[in-house]
DNA sequence: AAAAAAGCTAATTATAGTATGTAGTACATT
DNA sequence: AATGTACTACATACTATAATTAGCTTTTTT
């Protein structure tokens, strides 16, 4: 067990599998999301700590409710 | 119906109701949140864009889910 | 091997978050 | 009715960092 899950970690990860699940790239998400293709990634990647007029929009184009990107799986 | 009931709307709303449940005032609140009194004012009446680390603690400090401050009463 | 997707760095701009001060309201207490 | 206290709104200025962008590298996919 590495990694921290902080919330940034849980929420970046849960993009990254819906995104996945979507079979969409980060450059497609970015384009639906109106936001950078590096910012999809640092999010992704927890780097950052988005707000929440984009966290919406995330999970408008992922088509899933925000509670969904902030649920820890590994708890 | 003035108000435009935003995701920052609607989250000031919640964040004053369910503080007000707890029956304390802004500046108990920023103490347990470690944030500023004027900022959770701001926050309150949608004056700011808050990023999810200070969603999280202030949703701790109400002791309530982050989901509970993202409901939205008004449909 | 080539193409597509994602990672990473770094630099700039916009704005979140911190802080101080003033003013208004409500409700006590004198 | 004046004075004190508690709470909040609001303006302003400053600092930290989110958000935007470009360029290049590495990884993954086909």
């Amino acid at each position: 067990m590495i990694s921290k899950h902080t919330i940034l970690n849980i929420f970046g990860e849960n993009v990254r599998n819906f995104r996945r699940k979507l079979d969409i790239s980060q450059e497609e998400l970015a384009h639906r999301t109106n936001l950078h293709r590096t910012y999809i990634g640092m999010i992704e990647r927890a780097e950052k700590n988005i707000t929440l007029v984009n966290i919406e929009k995330i999970a408008n184009a992922l088509e899933v409710k925000i509670e969904d990107l902030l649920k820890n799986k590994h708890s």
